[in-house]
DNA sequence: TCAAAAGTGTTCAAGCTACACCCATGG
DNA sequence: CCATGGGTGTAGCTTGAACACTTTTGA
C-alpha cells in the first residue's frame, strides 16, 4: 500500500496506432477489455504508468504487452484529464500517436488477456471511455501532419512507387484523386526520395521504386525550422 | 492521509504565457519560486491539480494565485513526465500556452508568497525544473502557429492598425521586415479584418483601424477543416 | 494486340516578390 | 515644408491546376 498526504490521479497512456496495407483505408489497432470497466468493449490500447518507467516508455511496453506490435515512433497527441472519463476515479490519461505499416507489424498476438485486432478507419467499434474523442483528435492530427511531413516514412514499406505513395495520401486525406503529373512533380521537387530500381512483374510498365532519403530530409527540416521560409506567411485559411 | 493500492505520481500543470505590448520583443510570465525545490529561482507559473477539477482548470486557477493573470484562453501544449524531472519525487506535469495582450492584463499581482514578472523573450533568467524545454517547445508552437492561425486574435488590443498587426508578426516570427505591400494584400484578402475607424492625432497619415472579425474567422477555419484544401500537397519542407 | 499503370510536355491562370511611388498628418 | 508612417500600382517571375499524350510491360 501507498500513502500520500494529498490525493493523487492515476496516470495511463493510451496509444492510437495507424496500419497502412497499401489499400483505400488506413487501419486502427484496437484491443477487446478483457476487464472492467467497459469489458468487452473495444479501447485503444495502453494501461498504467510505472513510477520509474518515462511515458513513452510506458506507452510502448503497454502496447506490446497488449498487441505484441513494437519497435515503433510514436509522437505524444494530448493529455485526457476530464474528472469523470473513467469510472474507477480520477484517470488522467496521455494518448500517443504512431504510423506503421502492417509489412512491417502484422502479427498481432491474442495473449490470454486481451484479444487485439486491426479495424478499418470507417468501421471502429463502439469504444471505451472517452477514446473515440482521443481518435478524433488523433485523425485530426494525422490530416494536418501529413500536409507538411512526408509520413510515408512509416506508412510505407521500405521501397515503393509513386503511385504507391499518391495511393496513400489520397487515402489519409480522403480524397478521390489527385493530379498525377502533379503529385509526382512535387513529390520529387522535394529531393527527399531516391531511386533505387525498378518493379519486377507487373503487368504494366514496371514502375521505378524509390526510398525515402532521411538525410536529405532532415537537412530541409533544419532549413525550415532555421527559419528559411519559403513564404514569408501562409494563412492557410 | 490517502492511501492506494498501487504507487501514484503527482500530476502538476504549468503555464507558458506569452505577452505583448506592441514593442520588438514579446514577453513570458514567470515566478519566483517562494519554497523549495528550486527556491529563489524563477519558474512557469503552475501547480497541483485538484482530483475534482479539470486540468485546463487547474491550470487557470494556479494561474490566477500566483499572478493575478486571468480570463485568457489556454491550449494544451505537452505533457512532460520524465522520471526524474522533479527532485520530490515523480511528477507529471501538463503544460499549457497562452496568448495575451499587455494592456489587458498588465497587473501582475504579487502575492505574499510568489513575486511574478513579464520577461522579454531574448531576456529569460535561469529555470526551475525542465520549464527551458518547454518553453522551448512552446516556442516552436508559437512560430508554427503563427503561420496558419491569426495569432492576432489574443496578442493585440481589440483595435489595431496592419502596421501594428505587421509589427507582431515581425516580432514573432524573428524577422528583419516584410514587405509592406505584400503583407496588407495576404492579410485584407483573408477577410478577417474590419475596418472600425481611424487613428487620431498622429504625425503622420493616420492608419485604418481594424478589428478581428471572429466570425469570418471561423467560417473558413470550418471550410479548412472540411477539407477544402487550398492546395492539395503543401510539403512546406 | 489489348489492358493497365507508368511517366511526360505544355498551357493557362493564380499567386508571390520586389520595387517605386504617392498620401496625409503634426510639428 | 519636412519627417514619418500609411497606403497603392504594377512588372516579372514562380507555382499550381488541368489536360492530353506517350511508354512499357504481361497476358
Amino acid at each position: 500500500m501507498y500513502t500520500y498526504e494529498y490525493p493523487r490521479p492515476s496516470v495511463t497512456v493510451d496509444i492510437v496506432v495507424y496500419g497502412y496495407d497499401g489499400g483505400k483505408q488506413l487501419k486502427m489497432l484496437l484491443i477487446e477489455r478483457g476487464g472492467e470497466p467497459f469489458k468487452g468493449h473495444w479501447a485503444l490500447p495502453g494501461g498504467f504508468v510505472d513510477l520509474d518507467e518515462d511515458l513513452e516508455t510506458a506507452a510502448l511496453r503497454e502496447l506490446e504487452e497488449e498487441t505484441g506490435v513494437k519497435d515503433l515512433f510514436v509522437e505524444q497527441l494530448y493529455t485526457y484529464g476530464a474528472v469523470n472519463r473513467d469510472p474507477r476515479g480520477r484517470v488522467i490519461s496521455v494518448a500517443y500517436f504512431s504510423l506503421v505499416n502492417l509489412q512491417d507489424h502484422p502479427a498481432v498476438a491474442s495473449s490470454d488477456a486481451t484479444k487485439a485486432e486491426w479495424f478499418p478507419l470507417n468501421e471502429l467499434p463502439e469504444l471505451a471511455f472517452d477514446h473515440s474523442d482521443i481518435i478524433k483528435k488523433a485523425n485530426e492530427r494525422l490530416a494536418a501532419k501529413v500536409r507538411y511531413q512526408p509520413i510515408g516514412f512509416e506508412l510505407l514499406p521500405a521501397e515503393f512507387t509513386l503511385g504507391q505513395l499518391q495511393q496513400l495520401y489520397e487515402t489519409v486525406l480522403n480524397v478521390e484523386s489527385f493530379n498525377k503529373r502533379n503529385f509526382r512533380t512535387r513529390i520529387l521537387r522535394t529531393g527527399i526520395l531516391e531511386e533505387v530500381g525498378r518493379q519486377q512483374n507487373v503487368a504494366h510498365r514496371p514502375a521505378v521504386l524509390y526510398k525515402f532519403n532521411q538525410e536529405t530530409y532532415k537537412k530541409l527540416a533544419e532549413q525550415r525550422d532555421g527559419g528559411v521560409l519559403r513564404r514569408a506567411l501562409d494563412f492557410e485559411i
